[in-house]
RNA sequence: GUGGGUGUAGCUCAAUUGGUUAGAGUGCCGGGUUGUGGCCCCGGAGGCUGAGGGUUCAAGUCCCUUCACUCACCCCA
């Protein structure tokens, strides 16, 4: 028979790795608790028209990214390519804005995107995502970046790059559009043919161009930062004078400017060097207009995202997973495992991570199983010879090896493994 | 969607200019030794060399096709 693989790009995430994860999302839930942000869990699918009004029709996600397929009604629906859509859907859903004035919530899980995958980019990939709805003030762009390096300090990344910028609002980044397609229109030809289009289509796009010859025609194009309105410009000041008070390094990189329409004012990334071409293992900014353009209440907003993978990526010699075993029990003919096998249920009842070779192998065989299961303590034990009046505790680090009388057997077991 | 690289045992890798039965380490299974596992010794299983076609007396090796993986572009976490 043919194997069946896995679909391109999707991975499985093997027992080695998963203590990795299990301790980053565990971070990731206590540092957000203490800054006030709920867990919230969504559906991994949701109606196309979500994404499209929100992403924008545009964007590279939403034109040839989306896993989208026609439901058996017809409806179409997608697979979350991001997870900031789904949240302010069940924000207006649920009427949030009613019940408190500020909102702060958290989630994780998977996100798709149809790409070619390479290095620390995937079809099926994780981020953890955080928003904060009901609070424009820079203070709260402020908490959410100092909340993201705390985050990522605390699962041991060093080496963090934190780039900000000011995208502008819907008042000031028309003059500024306008201003970029009109430069560019006089160096038009000097263009690669993507930028060309994006002229028409989305001009600040331009700004994220790799090919040289656009970098140089893009490196003397308007600045943002010089078209931000009155607004737009004091809540920028803000942010930065509020991060250096708070001693937070960053750099301000006027061409950021974020692959998803929704994004005003404030944008940032955090970088890594450690990650090859796909650099960035964070990055989030304002969406102030955002939840009224998907139905809700004028809301102002903020979050990021964080992906999961190129975090852990970027940690340095991670440990493989192990199997965490506190006693093995080696027994020896069909009577020793008919009390090993009742003992091992009895042990695990009692919150002892018990185990047993059920093969009845060689006692060589079954010790090799226990060091295979980095057993803390082995107890051997058979139906003859030396091993039919007493049961030997070893332990399997120091190989120390001690006698256990049968009486109360159990609740000696449990007294030394758990006074260990 | 566009380029480059790589496909040999479960894993990591060998195999002269094309040359006989494709090897080693590790892991797995069994045995010996050790007070009863680790160290050591012996043995065993495990491969259509990614797949298909071609050149040749002869292909893991050269050519074509295809698939997979991988890196990069685009874009993003």
């Amino acid at each position: 028979m043919e194997k069946i693989t896995v679909i391109k790009g999707f991975k499985d995430i093997l027992p080695e790795d998963t203590p990795h994860w299990r301790r980053v999302e565990s971070i990731a839930r206590e540092v957000f608790d203490t800054f006030g942000f709920r867990e919230i869990r969504v559906p991994i699918m949701e109606k196309t028209e979500l994404f499209k009004r929100s992403i924008g029709e545009t964007t590279d996600i939403v034109e040839k990214e989306m896993y989208t397929f026609a439901d058996r009604d017809n409806e179409y629906i997608t697979l979350r390519p991001e997870a900031t859509a789904s949240i302010i859907r069940a924000y207006i859903e649920h009427n949030m804005s009613a019940a408190e004035p500020v909102t702060k919530l958290f989630t994780m899980g998977p996100m798709f995107r149809r790409e070619r995958p390479q290095k620390g980019r995937f079809r099926q990939f994780h981020q953890i995502n955080v928003e904060l709805f009901g609070d424009d003030k820079p203070q709260s762009d402020v908490e959410i970046i100092l909340m993201l390096i705390h985050f990522l300090e605390l699962t041991g990344l060093t080496g963090l790059a934190l780039e900000i910028n000011s995208l502008g609002c819907r008042a000031c980044r028309p003059a500024f559009s306008k201003a970029v397609v009109d430069y560019l229109k006089g160096s038009e030809k000097g263009l690669c043919p993507d930028c060309q289009r994006r002229i028409v289509t989305n001009p600040l796009r331009v700004f994220d161009c790799k090919v040289e010859t656009c970098g140089a025609i893009i490196a003397r194009a308007p600045r943002i930062l010089d078209y931000l309105c009155p607004g737009c410009k004091e809540h920028f000041d803000e942010v930065k004078s509020c991060l250096d008070e708070q001693n937070v390094k960053y750099t301000v990189n006027p061409k950021m400017v974020r692959g998803l329409d929704y994004y005003v004012k404030t944008a940032f990334e955090v970088k890594s060097g450690s990650l090859g071409a796909q650099n960035s293992l964070a990055g989030g900014g304002r969406y102030d207009g955002l939840v009224s353009d998907l139905g809700g209440p004028q809301t102002p907003g903020i979050g990021f995202g964080v992906g999961i993978e190129r975090l852990l990526s970027c940690l340095p010699e991670l440990e493989k997973g192990q199997y965490k075993t506190d006693v093995f029990i080696a027994a020896l003919g069909p009577q020793a495992q008919k009390i090993g096998f009742k003992l091992t249920c009895d042990l695990r009842r009692a919150g002892i991570a018990a185990a047993m070779d059920y093969s009845g192998k060689s006692l060589k065989s079954q010790m090799k199983r226990a060091d295979k299961l980095n057993s803390s303590y082995t107890l051997i034990f058979g139906d003859k010879e030396i091993y039919e009046k007493r049961l030997e505790l070893r332990n399997m680090r120091t190989k120390d090896q001690q006698a256990i009388p049968l009486d109360g057997l159990l609740a000696s077991l449990i007294k030394i493994i758990k006074e260990r």
